[in-house]
This record gives structure tokens, sequence and C-alpha cells, in this order.
DNA sequence: CTGAAAGCGCTTACAG
DNA sequence: CTGAAAGCGCTTACAG
């Protein structure tokens, strides 16, 4: 049982391929076809259990009602989240969605949109790696439709959507600041995506705004290369070297999990021994006892906005960039408690 | 500057379309075609950036090279997971994949198989929902390579990779009833999928083994339907009816994070108060104070199977019926410590 | 060693 | 109200 195609239906039913394109598509109102035709064509492909052939069609109008994802990790917690937010929001539109992993690396990233490319998206979503800058001014030059997420290139003309990284980091320093917290560390990638680096400006701010002093040996940069174990190493090794840490901002949900480890086998307690901070919530975060208090990242917000604007592109050339930066969310659970005041002279 | 076709390149080297299209699928040397017009096609096939159409290609070969894989919830860690190891292994073979949620939901499983099937994946991946056995069925009818994942039918004669969940369930129980657990209850979900029905006979043979008896009042099925919310207090109303429950086993990872939260909302601390076992590991259970007792399942083993087995069938005709049972890995944290055995009679 | 031609399944301007 | 025909970009049996 081959499947039915439009030939098919027109021998069957003893009028024209035309004829049935036209009522297949709906269009057999308009273009006046007789009522008796268009529930004869309609009746017969229902039959034969008709369904269009996609490439068929892709070929002769070039679109695919396709849009290409590309992510860092499809596993990590807050791209699987926002990948399912995409997913149902291009379904709305009569889309569906392509995911693919950079996996930080270069020559993955690359890999990955050639193939998108040549699977031919109608539009692309990005959370582009750093390497990807040349692919993302191409895309903008061959105006395909493009929304960056996450992140975005100052000199790359593209709409983006992402979180404003420098307020969740000033508003978290502040915080342990408030609360008492004096030698407060940053641990974050080695990177100069700017999400990242943004985040290091609001750590440098927040602490100036408290009248404390930056100290680079407070700051840790990971090396995304890094296999998961040797920065568990790498963060023990940090905090060991200077005990006088009391608070710590971990810049993604993943260094916070590995931290926590660090933590452990260095057996500090959070709370207790040290407050944290960290961006991005997950299960762990809100069930660990002490709980964690993080920067909950708008997920929602993010997709919606995302494939609204991508959608508006594909669909009503409307090509003119849009920003949009979302409010961080301090979300205060126990790890970070009012530090008793060291009372000097009794 | 529009994309090169084959056409162009004939155009501008002089030679056929046929010609052009030998070389470039590397059929050159075999067809005998002259080595100063396969240098010229290929000059001047990159100088164009020619990259096939893919549509094209599909339209007259019937082949995408790309694969469908449909899992409950790519949010979900089991699945993020699998969904990673999956992409990886069909890249090495030169195959992409779409991804797509079924969200347990019968409307959207069917809908979502539909689309990957207008799509013409080359073969399907699929942790089928109850209501998917009628297309499970069609599908292999219609000798699509098919591997079912995580979960299978009875009554369809496809490939699958599973964990032997059985085997999981009657460890954990057994294990608890060595450490000196008396009321071991089950929390589950309310299906029949065959994965949850194993895990509740494994339950039952174990505790029959150990001489405990079954209890109903001891077994708990949450429905799919409801959300984590939900979850959350119908666990707490069945733990508060029966305090006498000393153990839980949780039948999915999903069910143990809302299990933690109602304990946590109890003050029922675990390993005190309770032991807790739970399908499927993940980062919260690891790092978690107690660390939670899981059954992990070989994630990366289900997804090469699976692609192994996949492969097999699209590109070497292998229609044979593969069935792979994995082993559950029992990983003992502290959320299990052995019971003070209650003396009586001092 | 190379090419003309058919055909995959569809859409669409054009004609009547 | 309906249809013949071109064409999207490719592959492939066939011919020479």
């Amino acid at each position: 049982m081959k499947k039915a195609s439009l030939k098919d239906i027109a021998k069957k039913t003893g009028v024209s391929v035309t004829t049935v394109s036209i009522v297949l598509n709906g269009n057999g109102k308009e273009r006046k076809i007789s009522d008796s035709v268009i529930a004869k064509v309609e009746r017969v492909a229902e039959k034969l259990y008709y369904r269009p052939n996609q490439f068929a069609k892709s070929l002769r109008t070039g679109k695919t009602f396709t849009l290409g994802l590309i992510v860092d990790d499809i596993s990590n917690f807050f791209f699987a989240h926002l990948s399912k937010i995409v997913e149902e929001e291009a379904d709305k539109f009569g889309y569906t969605v392509m995911f693919c992993s950079s996996e930080n690396d270069e020559g993955k990233a690359r890999n990955v949109l050639k193939i998108l490319l040549d699977k031919q998206m109608d539009g692309y979503l990005i959370a582009p790696t750093l390497s990807m800058l040349p692919d993302v001014l191409q895309l903008i030059a061959e105006k395909r439709p493009l929304v960056l997420i996450d992140r975005f290139f100052q000199n790359a003309t593209a709409s983006y959507v992402t979180l404003d990284n420098y307020k969740g980091a000033y508003d978290s320093v502040d915080y342990f600041a408030n609360q008492g917290y004096r030698n407060i560390a940053l641990i974050t990638n080695e990177t100069e995506q700017i999400q990242m680096k943004e985040r290091f400006e609001g750590y440098k701010d927040a602490l100036k705004k408290n009248k404390l002093s930056f100290l680079p040996a407070l700051v840790k940069k990971v090396s995304f290369k890094s296999e998961d174990e040797k920065i568990v190493i790498q963060i023990e090794k940090f905090l060991k070297a200077r005990p006088d840490i009391d608070a710590i901002l971990f810049t993604s949900n993943n260094l916070g999990v590995l931290g926590l480890e660090s933590l452990r086998n260095l057996g500090k307690k959070v709370a207790r021994d040290i407050g944290v901070i960290c961006f991005d919530d997950n299960d762990l975060f809100r069930l660990a006892s002490p709980g964690i208090s993080v920067i909950s990242q708008p997920i929602k917000q993010i997709g919606k906005n995302a494939i609204r604007i991508l959608i508006d592109q594909i669909e009503n050339k409307d090509m003119g960039q849009k920003h949009i930066v979302l409010s961080p969310n301090l979300v205060i659970r126990d790890s970070t408690p009012a530090k008793a005041v060291a009372v000097s002279a009794l």
C-alpha cells in the first residue's frame, strides 16, 4: 500500500491534479470549484489516507514550517525546559522544531548549524557560542529569520531575548552584603560570552556600592572544556586557598551543582559555613536542605518572546531588531542567612 | 546571492548536470569521469558554496537521514540525557534527530507522530504511551524502522530496549527488607504501562520472598495528569494515613522529587524517619543530604543499543526483533540506613 | 568517459 | 468552473 499522491486522487476522481491540489489546500471555495467536486475530492483523499509529501511541497514553496534551535546542551536543566516551551509555542503557530546541542564546542556548533542550514529551517533560535559569530553574521547578511537567546553579540544586529544578567549578579551580591557577608567569591566560566561578562560586571559594581573591595583572588574562572570531576577539584582548591570566603555566587546552574559537591567534599556546610546563591533554578536547589537561593530565569517568557519575534520575522517580514531583556528573580531560600555580627570587643 | 544548484555548476564548468551530480556524490572515480573534469567540478562547487538541496534529494531518493524520537517529556532528567546520547550516536552514522514530547497525552502523542510521519523520518525511536499502540502496530505493519525504548507492548512485535524493571524494584525492596524495614510503601503512577506493571510485580515478589505481606493500602497510585502541586498533596495525605510506613520505593524520578517535597512538608526526615529509594538518578538525589539511594538506568547503553538496532533496520534491512533488557544498578546512598532492631524485651 | 531525459510530488501562473 | 504545462533540484537507468 503505497502512499497516495495527488495524481492517485486525480485519477480516482476524474479531475485534474491542479484541481485536487487547490481543493486539498482549502482553496476550493475561493477558486469557485463546484461543491460536488470538492466533496468528491475530499472523500477520496480521506479514503486513501492522503498526506501531502512535505519534500515536494517544500521544494516547490521553499517553506518547511520547521525552526532550528541550537543550545549548549539539551540535557542541561535550563535549556531542557526552554526547549519544551519553545516546542509548545512553535506548535501554536504550526511549526515544529529541530533541537541541536552545540556542546559549547566550536566544531560541533558550526557543524550543527550547517546541518540545519541544509535542512532549510524557516527560522533559527540560537544560544550562540563565541565561535559562532561569523555564522551569525552570515545569517543576518542573508536576511534569515533569527533570534538569539540567552546571550547576544554586541556587534551583530540581531534580535535577542536575554536575562538582565548584570542585575541578577548585582542583586545577589547586594543581598549578600546586606546580610553581612564580607568576602564574596564569584565562581564563573572562563569565557568572553556576553552574559558571563555582564554577570561579572554586576558582581563588581555591587561590591563597590557596598564599599567592599574587588579582589581578583576571590574570582575563580573555570574552563568550559573541563570534565565535571575536574571542575569539582578546581573549586575545592580555590576554596581551600581562601578560607576567608564567606559567600559564593555561582554564575551557572552546572557550576552551582558541582560547587555544592566541592563544598560537601570539603566538609563545609552551606548556610552555617558559607552563603550560596546560584544562577538558574533547578530541582536540586529547590529541594536541597538547606534550600539554595537562586536567581531564577523567566524561562517561559524567554521562550514565548523568542518564538513570537521569530514568527513575526518569518510571516510578516518584520526584520526590525527587537531586544528583550527580562528581569531576573532573586529567590531567597536557606543558603543565605544573615550573618551574626562579629562582636570584637565584649 | 541565490543558493547554487547543480545546474549552475554545470553551466559554469561546461559539463552536464548528470556528471556534476556523479562527481559531487563522490562517484567520479568509479564512473571513470576524467580527473580534469572531477577537479574542475569540485573547484567550482566550492567556489559557489554549493550545498545540495535536501528536499530535492529526499524527494528523489526517499531518504532523509533523520530519525524521530518521541519521549514523554524532553525536560525530564532521564529523557533529556537519553536524548543527548541518542543525538550523539545518531550523528556517528550521519543521521540527525528530531525530538518530540508526547506529554503522556493521547492527543499530543498521536499528533506528534503524524508530524514525524509527514516529515518522513528514516526511523523511529519511541517511548510509547499506551494510547500509541494502534500507531505502533501500524508502523510495524508498514515495516518502518522502529525501536521502542523504556517500555514496550507485549502484543506488538517490535524491537525494544528497556531496563529490567522487575529486577530494579525487586532488588530495592529486597534491600529494604534486609536493612530491617517492614512497612515498605510503593508510590507509583496510575498507568498500565508495562514498565510500571513490572516494577509493581517486582515490589510484590520481593515482599513475598521476605515474608512481608502485600498490603494494597501501602501502595499509592498517582494520576499522570495531576499537576505537580496536587501530587505533592496526594502523597502527603497517603503518608499521613499510614504513619507506620518506614520505607518508600518511588517508581519514577519525578514522583521521587515530589515525594521529597511531601516529606519535607510533613516534617519527616529521610533516613532518620523513613527510608527512600527512587527509580532513575539525578543531581538532586546525588547531592541531597542525605543522598538518596536510587535505581539508576544505564542511559548510555539504552541510547547506544537503540540507535544501533535502528540503523541496522534502516541500512541492512535487518528487521529481526531484538529485545535488549539492561540491568539496573542499585546505588546505595544515605537514605536507606539499617534500622535499629527493636529490642522488645530487655 | 559523458549526456539527454524521465520522474520524484507538489504548486501556480496562465488559458479558456 | 477546470486543466495543461512548467518547474522546484535532484538521481539514475540507459545510450553511445
